[in-house]
DNA sequence: TGCTATAGTTACTGACCGGTAACACCCATG
DNA sequence: CATGGGTGTTACCGGTCAGTAACTATAGCA
């Protein structure tokens, strides 16, 4: 199957028709190998894939591997890092219809979460999957993962806050516990009724709850 | 990871007459290497232990590792029910001082998670991160835990019915992904000051909107 | 044409890991 | 004392995996 991969790229960037293409043979061999592995790491795990097998997934080797990335583990803290840039991508994508509304864009938020495609989530918080897989607590990984789920409850704390709660810290980790409780059921119930439905509905009671002077 | 001829009932019987001898001396072995496995497994994971690190953690060796099981997925599947095992125990202990009361109830089992000492969780919550570390789908461990989740939402389910609530499986999915979200709190989080602090705060505003009438 | 950067191929090392074979030892029971 | 079950010990097998070496092929550029 590899083989026939290699093969068609090959064919594909003889002929030179590059823009028909766009997912494999134009971009750049550290630029496949990366995105391959991206997708082979949340779905399979950080330990469950080798380099072999993501180099022969993304059409090359494991040499190119090597002459792109350092180590697999230097590949897996750039995979952080990616996931939690893209998190906050889509964080301020779904917060940015409702300028000036933190509750709105509070309630956007988990709204946005149950709705995500599952595909892009069946296996729960990439983040939260890379502490359960890595030991090494100095691992370079385990720090981009601490920093993101601070800066993740630092801006729930901020629009709680800024919508005015009574306790703003309070709702803020409220709303954390939800979104983490969240990602988990996507990965633990994958099929339709799960406990994730509720998430957007368990936000607004909370903020309502909050907004209306509990605790 | 993958030979299966054995079963666990068969290595357990192979020492001889199953209820004649109580096992006392007899396993004595086994036991030292289960404890020492699922303390190993929470704490560094499936993949992260091997199968002569937890013999000679137990003060023995590999050998006598495959004389009590069959296999380390064997040992893995035993290992997450015993866990299911214990975590229904602490539950029903937490639930006991308030028969007839639901709503107690369910106060005293977040207050009482966020009071767990902390090295018996700090790694989060051993079933999911079970389900993080194994992709085979069949497999044994998977399917327990699977289980046990789903037993965890019906019982919040239930508590959510038995308290009155408007809308008891909202309620209920609502009080699982809190929990879901504590537990991966107390891993990503481990420190004090944590959103862990929170979760009783927020499972009884959760409780009390419902039993208002919210949603 | 020839140089260089990029990429493919094959083969290898060393470590680790799950699992097994064969044998030696200890000790309780008969 | 003899037997046998449980245990310890050593060595090994087959597989996987991260990482490297050395060579080849190609494509663009001067």
């Amino acid at each position: 199957m590899k083989v026939e991969a290699k093969t068609m790229e090959n064919a594909v960037e003889v002929g030179g028709a590059a823009d028909a293409n766009p997912c494999v043979s134009k971009s750049r061999v550290r630029d496949r190998i990366f995105d391959t592995a991206c997708d082979l790491f949340y779905k399979q795990g950080i330990r469950g894939v080798g380099v072999d097998a993501i180099a022969s997934e993304a059409g090359t080797n494991k040499m190119s591997f090597y002459r792109s990335f350092p180590s697999k583990d230097e590949l897996v803290a750039e995979y952080v890092r990616d996931a939690a840039r893209q998190f906050m991508a889509w964080w301020d994508e779904v917060v940015a219809p409702y300028p000036n509304d933190p509750r709105r864009q509070a309630e956007a938020l988990f709204e946005a979460t149950v709705n995500k495609p599952i595909e892009q989530c069946n296996r729960g918080c990439a983040m939260a999957n890379v502490m359960v897989e890595i030991q090494e607590e100095d691992h370079a990984a385990l720090v981009v993962v601490r920093e993101h789920k601070a800066e993740i409850r630092q801006r729930l704390r901020q629009l709680a806050a800024d919508m005015g709660a009574s306790n703003p810290d309070k709702l803020g980790d409220s709303l954390m516990l939800v979104m983490g409780g969240t990602f988990q059921a996507r990965m633990i119930f994958p099929a339709g009724n799960t406990p994730v439905d509720v998430a957007g509905c368990a936000a607004k009671v909370l903020i309502e709850a909050h907004l209306r002077g509990a605790c």
